[in-house]
Formats: C-alpha cells, structure tokens, sequence
DNA sequence: CGAATTTGACCTGCGC
DNA sequence: GCGCAGGTCAAATTCG
C-alpha cells in the first residue's frame, strides 16, 4: 500500500513531498505533477488520460430497486481501478472551480483530520468523474484534492478563468 | 420551479 | 463475527 507521494513545485522543504499518514486507500495513485505546474494547468488542470473505462454504476443500496439485481450482488463486476489525482494546494477556498460542474453528493469526517471530507460527482450525464476534497489538520491553509475518473465531455466554462484559479490557490512553495 | 446542497442512514471492506 | 472507517445514496431543504 503506498502512500500519496507528490513532489511539487518546490526545492527541498518539509512541504515537497507530501505523505498521507494512514489510508486504506488503494493504491493506483497516480502521483504525477512534475516541476512544471503550469503546464498541466494549460493541460486542463489535471491531464486525465482517456482510454479508462469506467465500469457501470454499482448499486449496493438497500432500498435501492434498480433492477433484478435487488438483494443479489452483481455477477461479473470487475474491479476497475480508475485513475487517480491527487495533489495539495494552499488556497482559502476549497473549490476549486477547474472549469468543470460538480455536485457535492456526501461530506464525512476522516479521522485524522479535523475538517470533514466533501465529495463531489462531474454532473455530466453518463460523466461519473469524481473528486474529493479535504483540508489539512496541520495546516488548514492547504487544500487536499482528489480526482478520480476521466471526463469524456468538453469543459463546461471557458478557460479563460485559469487565471482566476490561479490567484485563488498558491502553490505551496518553502519560499 | 429546477438544480444544487445538506445531512443522516446505509453499505462495504478491512483489521482485530 | 464485530466494530470502525470510508464511501454513497436519497429525502429534505435551500438557493438561483
């Protein structure tokens, strides 16, 4: 199991490489991000590489009735592991508008963390990306995202407001 | 009035 | 097998 560990832009510091402390989370991280931050900006944020396949919506609610399925599991259901992106920014705000609609659908409290997790859901139809979001117990100042899943739709708002991104999330830089 | 958010309940996986 | 932690749903509520 590993751990989230990104590099940012950033020489040495406590604050460049970031390690999540103790998740289950499994682990296809992706952790990308490379010294050039703004080259994934210009690559709509988050270079979410198509191609992956998000297997059909899994229905384990109780009173949920979708179809035959009811009390029964689903028979062939694979499991898929979507890609992930995470990385940390400084910013006030926790949403950070990337040009794409987002629906919160859920809000829980971690343990290690103070500040509840929210978790949003592309509202794209047949789009399933989602996304969470956290703040940090230690420094309530830096922002955790985490993105999971691809869009296959164009953005919904111009990018033109990338800059308007910008200057509402700093990089966390030692300096 | 429709869409988005809030919030508690519920489900699943994992560790003990 | 039980309890905890994380993740999701959906009804109710709020907002534009």
């Amino acid at each position: 199991m590993e751990n989230y560990t990104m590099l940012f832009p950033g020489p040495t510091s406590s604050s460049s490489s970031f390690q999540m402390p103790t998740n289950s989370m499994g682990g296809s991280y992706y952790h990308g991000f490379s010294n050039n931050f703004e080259g994934q900006i210009s690559n709509r944020l988050l270079g979410l590489r198509p191609g992956v396949e998000k297997k059909g919506e899994v229905s384990h609610q109780s009173g949920n009735v979708k179809e035959d399925e009811g009390t029964g599991k689903k028979k062939g259901e694979k499991k898929v592991r979507k890609p992930r992106f995470a990385f940390q920014t400084r910013s006030q705000v926790d949403i950070l508008d990337d040009g794409y609609r987002w629906r919160k659908y859920g809000q829980k409290a971690v343990k290690n963390n103070k500040f509840p997790r929210s978790y949003y859901r592309c509202t794209y139809q047949g789009c399933n990306v989602k996304k969470q979001v956290q703040r940090l117990t230690k420094d309530e100042g830096v922002v955790v995202t985490t993105y999971e899943g691809v869009h296959t739709h164009p953005i919904d708002k111009t990018t033109d407001n990338f800059e308007h991104i910008l200057s509402q999330m700093h990089i966390y830089t030692p300096f």
